[in-house]
DNA sequence: ACCTGAACACCGTTCAAGT
DNA sequence: ACCTGAACACCGTTCAAGT
């Protein structure tokens, strides 16, 4: 990318394992998992493929260390609120980093119960507990809660990189239209439901459904609640 | 595997794109993902690897047949019931299809909108009519049930397959021993809640688990019907 | 201690050549 | 029309050899 170096083309800092995570994010951000290679990363970083195995184990551990990079920099930030809108701002919060680094979503589906992921867990655990929600409930609550926003944002992500793959110039509405208009015209008595809902389908935000669906899951576990 | 074959050892049929993706979700669910190569399902069919791609495209499309296969397969049935019941079949239905075939679970994930994922879609939407949740509200409901069947599907084959990897003789009771005893020594400040659900985690059933998920996501459709 | 770069054992995919 | 199998352009990973 940036070609204007000039003079000294020396390496500028000896490697590292913060520079090699740095790159891999770098690569992972602009061609996907596929993207990242030993290859392209050491001509990144000018260097030999060998000279990355002395600072990361393997493929799999560069993956997992460029998660918690990106992760644990999109997640800082202790929102204030009531503990539904607490549970909102950490949803949300997934949801744009999963949107911006789409690769994410494969690999906190791969391997939940990692540091950055229990975190999260952890903070949506709380919330749910603030809400009243009793002992033998809560695991269920919070459980539900982190498997929507992780599938949802997951789903978005693979939509997004679909409608890059199949429409000429990504267009996130053309993917939709296409889409919708397959629904439409689809039997009705094979699928009545898709051609019922083909045109909400084509105006729906990504972002506003995806909380939606989130308050949906709120309301179950009010609902569930002792106290009704 | 079957080495007993004695005399006749020509080709006993010809090549097809069927016996191809029967071959493939063999090797599937034998060695997962990376062991789906064309070089072992050409060996395995006793052909060259590019007599393979006679009968299909590429990977990708072979990867997409053997999702169909496997999918349309195990979810023709039509249960009875409440539209509560209906659901939770579906739901099951899914959840052990990608139980016993853990590869799936990334194959659904990254392409929604493909035809078995379509009339299952369309299945749940129609149960969410049934329920008499009004039209503005059914693309929400029908979404974040699908979203979680499949999320909480695809994180507890993800489970499966590290549990395989990690513990031993790949004992889930062992994993879930090992996990749920991290879980106690976090500090109390940093994660109460992993640290208070700790014991709930390491005796849940997945199962059940996952049914109570289902049943949550319906209690929040119920609430929010106008009706309350 | 850290880096180099050739080499190994794989991939998916193509394609001239056969039947 | 269908199959063969060598070849191409890649991978992740290793390791003797250098500094």
């Amino acid at each position: 990318m940036a070609t204007g170096a000039r003079h000294t083309d020396r390496r500028e800092d000896a490697l590292s394992r913060e520079r090699i995570v740095d790159a891999a994010v770098e690569l992972l951000d602009i061609a996907g998992e596929s993207g990242l290679t030993f290859r392209a990363l050491s001509a990144q970083l000018k260097t030999g493929p060998g000279a990355i195995y002395w600072h990361v184990a393997n493929k799999s551990e560069l993956l997992d260390a460029a998660t918690d990079a990106v992760l644990s920099a999109a997640t800082t930030g202790d929102h204030a609120g009531s503990p539904a809108e607490r549970i909102r701002a950490v949803a949300l919060g997934l949801f744009d980093a999963i949107d911006q680094h789409p690769w994410l979503a494969p690999q906190l589906a791969n391997n939940p119960w990692k540091s950055v992921t229990l975190q999260l867990f952890d903070r949506v655990g709380q919330q749910v507990q603030a809400l009243g929600v009793p002992s033998p409930a809560q695991f269920t609550s919070a459980s539900a809660l982190m498997i929507y926003i992780l599938g949802a944002a997951g789903q978005n992500a693979a939509n997004a990189a679909n409608a890059r793959t199949q429409q000429p110039d990504g267009d996130r509405a053309a993917l939709l239209e296409t889409e919708s208009a397959a629904w439409e015209r689809l039997d009705r008595a094979g699928y009545p439901f898709l051609h019922d809902i083909a045109a909400q389908f084509r105006e729906h935000d990504d972002r506003a459904q995806f909380l939606a669906g989130v308050d949906l899951i709120l309301a179950g576990i009010t609902a569930l609640r002792p106290q009704g």
